[in-house]
DNA sequence: TTCGTACTCAACCGCAAGGTTGAATATTGG
DNA sequence: CCAATATTCAACCTTGCGGTTGAGTACGAA
């Protein structure tokens, strides 16, 4: 778990985390704001945040005593462009598969 | 880390794994013909496999003394329908946001 | 049946993840 | 300045993960 791609995958696998990025397609959000919507302590709502922002898939703002959440999209692409070149991948192997199957003997 | 979602997205945050699914795309493999690409043991690489497995990532058939893992790109899928379905509600978001402030006052 | 090969199971270890609570640090309002 | 609000920092706990080693199982070859 150092690169980003790792980083990524790993802060979507957790629930609350996806949930908060789901909510972040809508607005930004404060700490407070998002912590209202889990049976979880503010602290760890910071920590997913965290967590979120160190993946890239957060950034962060202060404007007073808030601090807004922002979702970056841009690792998204990061996430299907690695996911989209191995099924590109495994989709060539069985249409090669296919044309030795059918070739004539 | 209960449903397919995260099962998937944990499977893939980890390097070795990563590459697993990465060598699979080219052709089928046995346990030990992957493991011998890794500086880990052969437990490792079976647990690794099982974790793939749970993921519903690859598929494995006995043939033999052998187990051959498969490559089962379905979840894919799953995995590019939830990124792009907030891909797209954050690029919704952004064109209301633009039609806003190009609004004439 | 016996031996080697391929793999899994089981027990253990170190460490990080996700959670908690309590204290500290801004920042704003009165 | 003081008090309340918003958030983070720090210490701790429990659980799960990725790794190990050692033993067990299952199959094939001779």
């Amino acid at each position: 778990m150092d690169d980003e791609l790792s980083r990524a995958f790993a802060a979507l696998a957790d629930p609350i985390r996806r949930d908060i990025v789901a909510r972040l397609t809508a607005d930004d959000m404060t700490v407070t704001e998002i912590a209202s919507s889990y049976d979880v302590s503010l602290q760890a709502v910071s920590k997913h945040l965290r967590v979120l922002e160190a993946a890239g898939l957060v950034s962060r703002r202060r404007d007073g005593q808030q601090r807004w959440a922002h979702l970056e999209v841009d690792v998204f692409d990061l996430l299907t462009g690695w996911i989209d070149t191995y099924r590109r991948r495994a989709e060539l192997r069985h249409q090669r598969l296919d044309e030795i199957l059918r070739r004539p003997t």
